[in-house]
RNA sequence: GGGCGCGUAGCUCAGAUGGCUAGAGCACCUCCCUUACAAGGAGGGGGUCGGGGGUUCAAGUCCCUCCGCGCCCA
């Protein structure tokens, strides 16, 4: 569409006195739902079409500024794309599956969820809900998965509700037809479908192994959701017996080790030094004598032993660490496991303690947590003696589980994993290369991906012992003794999705065989939230339910999210589409970075800092938060500033104010304002044009390059530009020239105009959207991209005409501005002779637009003489004799 | 400890492949009610571009190093 044929609709023109940005979202909102402005034409084909993987935002309380920040950067992206041409595809998702929906709703209803229990359903929410007092002193109702999940949609709806109005007063141009929530049964289906289909071809796998395990959650734990935090502990040392005949480091047949962790003692399975270290060397292949409980250990050798820590000589225990892990693994040692997933030191003594001391010892440390556990160990060292010195506080990084609050323990337990080439360096290298097949912007961002893959030790762990997620569809048969048989997963047919193996009968079976030996059981996991999140290109895209769509949106175009899930959702993502669709899910990536408070602080609740995105629509209008928002450059942490937002607001009233004043001139109240390039004849009208042209292509550069903020701060500086000087320098021939000037200037005035609201709609869309109404048909968000071409050839009469003009009119104009000015005059005093000087190539630039500097100036004419630089002689009238209280007495 | 990013006016930030006296907005000062806009306009002051080396005719821009900050990871 180019600017000559929109003005075949275009209405008469109607222009408002007094324009406002007040009640611009609530109304535009309206019509452009009424109008289905964003609506998805899926007749387009694939090339056409631009498809955006939106993430979707966690519903467990209230959106954020930082989503107010991002989701308008991924907007500015989608109206660009929808003007160049490409029919956008812009769904919305919520992620209301995991733990903060899991908590709210126990908390809010007063439930828990009890997998065992049937399904009742006759069901009713409890009507105390929201009422913590009642619920209190009632305590909690167990009620069934199913139940619990339906009253998990009963909360969401709500919030997803009020998201949604936040985000259409911001305007997203989202398709509010398209979207999806985690929890629902097309993401479920998806899900498990997915699953299926990573099992069926050997990506998917379980395997009893020692996990990562949250004992307040209950649940096993991804590297991906470990942090580091630093706590104080302690070394211990412990003084272990050599054999007979064997001098030890203390020459009294003992070997010290130094230990953070003494209460795991009577799991030690091992001790393990560096196999340079040659203060051991001796020792390595025999065995130690462990304190207490008397248990016999080979000491070994390992390169991850550090032989500066402690002693250098470290105990191996099933299992304290991560490092354990990798010892027991490769080291071949045996399993003395002593806690158990409630993070209590278990009733039965591990294999191996047998003494009758031992076992008195162990006795007294069964059912501690491991906090009392270590009391009472450093107390029982104590008595024997065989703690050596007292322990050494030191300060050291623990695992967590990022949402837990209590450090990480290790169990052994069966987890099902999809492998993501933690443990397979062929599929790293190739899930590394598919970050070759995305743009990332900014570019620096791929490095990250690929250092996290790097970084891998273990296959995705997605087996998570919760209830609010998707289950793993799998039953297990029970043999005779009613033991499940995990070799042998009974799975679901596709067609049955989603299944819920708690309640859903096993294909083959009777409900009345379960739990029965010789009967089934199902699955009792559900699976982690990422699981679902990672397959969001497919849910979106209608991945075996409407083929249709998928060929016309998948693989998508852009996935814009921040920076601090790469590792997670961005590379789960990318996990996902490797093995489905042997592709990469999307061609671009576009990171943006975090709201800091003023302080440069990371915003945070807890802080107290938090802004509520609605107060701020409500105090500077949707298009000014999103000025601010547009500054954010791709990537980079951008500090909360309402300052922006003011500046913003400024803009959008001046894209007001001077569109009604440029819209004024020849408008006679029924005649549409006509763009007619062909009158376009004077110079400095075509210079303009010329300037505009360079602007078009500069902005269309940044955002092909996702650099929203370039584009917007460039055209925010020439639209400021040309209303101070353009504007000025040409109003009077607007109003009072003679017809070819007054028509030059007219049509060059709303070419510009339409061209400046076109490159501003991406990030005002409701000012301009409000000013295109006044003059021209249809939404401005389904017109056109500018075309610098089309520019040009506006401004294309034949002859050759210097964009330089156009500067060289602008200076001169304001050398006469800053002499009124530095005599303290008003900008409207007259000039009753100027003569100015310049360089010969400039004055030749000039004299074309003199006429209209002559005019801005006030001055009847302007004599030019030629120099070496820009300089003024000017004269102005003479002030009025000011008031007489200023006058000295006459006398 | 490693990776990535950042450190430019009081504040928030621009400064692509190194090149004219380092820019913008806010804040500050002066002036102007000029009939699109006073939530405006015209001007002004203010920076040894984190420190130190180096490459170059030329460095905020490239290289080295140090300091400080942030994020991710160990």
């Amino acid at each position: 569409m180019s600017h000559s044929d929109s003005s075949a609709a275009a209405p008469a023109p109607a222009i408002p006195d007094r324009p406002g940005l007040e009640g611009l979202e609530d109304r535009w909102d309206a019509i452009w739902e009424d109008r289905g402005t964003y609506r998805f034409d899926r007749t387009k084909s694939r090339s056409d079409v631009f498809s955006i993987d939106t993430p979707p935002p966690t519903v467990s309380g209230s959106l954020h500024v930082g989503h107010v920040f991002s989701y308008t950067h991924t907007d500015t992206i989608a109206r660009y794309q929808r003007m160049a041409g490409r029919e956008v595809f812009y769904p919305m998702g919520w992620d209301d599956n995991g733990l903060p929906t899991e908590r709210r709703v126990q908390n809010y209803f007063g439930v828990r969820c009890e997998p065992s229990l049937p399904h009742d359903p006759n069901f009713t929410a409890p009507d105390d809900a929201g009422d913590p007092k009642a619920i209190k002193k009632r305590g909690d109702i167990d009620i069934s998965r199913r139940n619990f999940i339906e009253l998990c949609h009963v909360l969401t709806a709500e919030d997803e509700k009020a998201f949604e109005a936040l985000f259409r007063r911001l305007g997203l141009s989202v398709d509010w037809t398209q979207h999806y929530a985690t929890i629902d049964e097309r993401c479920q289906r998806a899900s498990q479908r997915a699953f299926l289909r990573n099992l069926a071809r050997g990506e998917a796998y379980q395997v009893e192994a020692p996990s990562l395990w949250d004992v307040t959650h209950r649940t096993a734990v991804a590297q991906a959701e470990l942090e580091d935090r630093e706590r104080p502990g302690a070394y211990h040392r412990l003084a272990f017996h050599l054999p007979d005949g064997v001098a030890g480091t203390d020459g009294s047949g003992n070997l010290h080790i130094a230990t953070t962790r003494p209460e795991l003692l009577a799991a030690c399975v091992a001790l393990v030094a560096h196999p340079d270290d040659e203060r051991y060397q001796p020792l390595f292949g025999s065995t130690v004598t462990t304190p207490v409980f008397g248990v016999e250990v080979p000491v070994k050798a390992h390169e991850l032993a550090d032989p500066e820590k402690g002693t250098g000589v470290a105990m191996i225990c099933t299992f304290g660490d991560t490092t354990d892990v990798t010892w027991w693994r490769e080291l071949d040692l045996d399993v003395r496991a002593i806690l158990n997933r409630a993070g209590r030191v278990n009733p039965e003594p591990p294999p191996g303690i047998e003494t009758e001391a031992g076992l008195a010892a162990y006795a007294r440390l069964a059912g501690k947590t491991v906090f009392s556990a270590q009391a009472e160990m450093v107390e029982i060292l104590r008595e024997t003696g065989e703690l050596v010195g007292e322990p050494e506080p030191i300060s050291h990084p623990v695992k967590f589980f990022e949402k837990g609050d209590k450090p990480l323990e290790i169990v052994t337990s069966r987890q099902w994993y999809i492998r993501n080439g933690g443990r397979d360096s062929e599929l790293r290298a190739a899930l590394i290369a598919r970050g070759d097949e995305m743009q990332w912007h900014p570019s620096y961002m791929q490095t990250r991906y690929t250092n996290w893959i790097d970084g891998l030790n273990g296959d995705w762990l997605i087996s998570r012992q919760r209830f609010f997620g998707v289950p793993l569809p799998l039953w297990y048969p029970l043999d005779d003794d009613g033991e499940p048989d995990h070799n042998q997963p009974i799975v679901p047919a596709e067609a049955d999705l989603p299944i819920d193996p708690s309640s859903d009968t096993a294909p083959g079976y009777d409900e009345a065989q379960r739990g029965q030996p010789g009967g089934f059981a199902g699955d009792t996991d559900v699976m982690d939230t990422w699981a679902t999140s990672s397959l969001t290109p497919q849910i979106a895209c209608g991945w075996e339910e409407d083929e249709d769509l998928y060929g016309r949106t998948y693989p998508m175009d852009l996935r814009p999210q921040a920076h601090d899930i790469i590792r997670t959702w961005l590379f789960s993502t990318a996990v996902r589409s490797h093995f489905e669709a042997d592709t990469a899910p999307w061609g671009h990536c576009a990171l943006s970075g975090w709201i800091l408070d003023p302080d440069r602080k990371k915003m945070s609740k807890s802080k107290g800092n938090v802004v509520t995105p609605v107060d701020l629509l409500d105090q500077h209008g949707s298009d000014a938060v999103r000025y601010w928002a547009a500054n954010g450059r791709p990537g980079t942490d951008t500090a909360f500033d309402d300052g922006q937002m003011k500046i913003g607001r400024r803009l959008a009233i001046k894209v007001l104010n001077a569109s009604r004043f440029t819209l004024g001139f020849g408008a006679n109240g029924d005649t549409p304002l006509a763009i007619d390039p062909a009158t376009i004849t004077h110079p400095l009208d075509r210079a303009m044009l010329l300037k505009l042209a360079d602007l078009v292509d500069e902005a269309t550069r940044a955002l092909d390059g996702f650099d929203y903020a370039r584009a917007l701060e460039r055209t925010e500086t020439w639209f400021w530009t040309f209303t101070d000087d353009h504007v000025e320098l040409v109003k009077t021939r607007a109003y009072e020239g003679d017809e070819t000037g007054a028509e030059s200037a007219r049509h060059a005035l709303r070419l510009a105009l339409s061209t400046l609201l076109r490159l501003f709609a991406p990030f005002l869309p409701f000012v301009t959207e409000e000013v295109w109404s006044w003059w021209r048909g249809g939404s401005i968000h389904r017109q056109s991209w500018p075309s610098a071409d089309e520019l040009r050839a506006a401004a294309d009469r034949g002859d050759y005409v210097d964009p330089a003009t156009a500067d060289v009119a602008a200076d001169a104009l304001a050398e006469i501005r800053r002499h009124k000015t530095t005599e303290k005059r008003s900008l409207a005093t007259p000039v009753i002779s100027c003569t100015l000087t310049d360089t010969p190539d400039r004055l030749a630039l000039l004299r074309p637009a003199l006429g209209d500097v002559a005019a801005a100036a006030r001055a009847t004419s302007i004599d030019l003489a030629e120099g070496d630089s820009l300089s003024t002689n000017v004269a102005l009238e003479p002030a009025e004799p000011g008031p007489v209280g200023d006058q000295a007495p006459v006398d």
